[in-house]
DNA sequence: CTATATTTTTAGATTTGTCTAAATTAAATT
DNA sequence: AATTTAATTTAGACAAATCTAAAAATATAG
């Protein structure tokens, strides 16, 4: 039932690629984790052979319920200790990541429990992530509209507010649907439009208007 | 200028186990880090090709100056992660001791010291051991065995020496715990048994072995 | 002061996580 | 479809921390 801080490091730098439905590839794994792509492949067999990750040879890899079910629960203390980290201790918001990665391999479960309850069970860390429940469950205002989502935050379409012909048909047009990942570029103040990056596509800008109708979540 | 896990908990250890102007033994030092004496033998080459600890074969080891303040910077962790533990999250101050053990190797100075005024730099851990402050150094009331006290002289409970589960059953079932005001009223000279007297109680007789395990401190 | 017992150290192996360089498989281009 | 490029995996090596079994040094007891 335990598990090495750099397995961890594995499964939660697998969760962060992740995207819906998708699998992650040795090498982004390797750029994430500042690693070699062979540690990768070697460490993929050895979190396989438990039951951590789903890893078929050359066909790339995705967390399986159990690995998943480890993931969050890092992500979930991370996020807690940089909460207290600022809330607490007056940290900056900007320096709280490197502490909380070591925080987060603090194994009791039973502290971060009455961590989270200490903090007053918080919804989101400081940087707007959400925090999941001692149960693993993301509740709260997951969803939001691009409007409210941060410049560099990598996030997934995930609904549609008004469902009207007209934006679909423009959404169609722009090739925007559910489960695409867009991340906020630049924010022009003189009309609140904003330039979005889609992976694999020139950047593109699109109207407040139609932000505001594109719900996302942050990936997952 | 950074050290491993395994590193800092030799470094600690030898602390504990050091006496003023003594050296300190493979095999004690393998006892108390559960491990066998072969392995101690080759991490003490390793300490010592890095200036932590003297050491010359085959006669006993001590930790030098920057070997002293590595382990004292891991005891001023410890210490104040019970501390924060037992007041901030409600822990029983018999239960924190593990997870004290992994968050004494957070590396992070400038958090430890906030932690420190967060929690309005207490002097001494719920087993009553004092705190060192940011520069290593230890102050705050003398702390001596029960023993050592004459007859009639009023003391409070502030640590216990060797805190073994045997130890903390007998204590518990004493009733006497961190804060109990002590007064020795007679030694027996045939087996070193002392005769106490606890405010509010009837007297009792307590083993030597016990009375040497209880650490107090006069009263304030 | 020997002889025996204990402590400590060495030698060699193991595990975990990493690496480089080479080989293999898959993807992209012409 | 063949060839080039890119991604991935294998093979073999290494460092850290540990272990067992055997050898060496020290301590203890007659």
């Amino acid at each position: 039932m335990k598990i090495s801080v750099s397995k961890e490091n594995y499964l939660k730098a697998i969760f962060h690629l992740q995207v819906p439905n998708g699998t992650v590839t040795t090498n982004a794994l390797a750029a994430s984790l500042h690693t070699r792509p062979a540690s990768v492949t070697d460490m993929l067999k050895k979190l396989k052979k438990e039951n951590l990750v789903l890893y078929e040879k050359y066909k790339g890899f995705r967390l399986s319920r159990e690995g998943r079910k480890l993931a969050v629960r890092i992500v979930r203390k991370h996020r807690l200790w940089e909460y207290f980290l600022v809330e607490k201790l007056q940290f900056g918001w900007d320096e709280v990541h490197e502490v909380a990665e070591e925080l987060e391999h603090i194994s009791s479960k039973k502290m971060i429990d009455r961590l989270d309850r200490f903090l007053d069970f918080p919804q989101s860390d400081p940087h707007g992530d959400p925090i999941p429940d001692s149960q693993g469950r993301f509740h709260g205002p997951e969803q939001r509209s691009l409007l409210e989502v941060s410049v560099n935050q990598p996030v997934t379409v995930c609904g549609i507010a008004s469902q009207t012909t007209d934006i679909l048909d423009l959404l169609q047009h722009k090739q925007i649907q559910l489960g695409t990942r867009i991340e906020v570029k630049k924010i022009y103040a003189f009309d609140h439009s904003i330039e979005i990056k889609i992976p694999h596509r020139p950047p593109m800008t699109i109207s407040e208007q139609l932000a505001r109708n594109i719900l996302v979540k942050n990936e997952s």
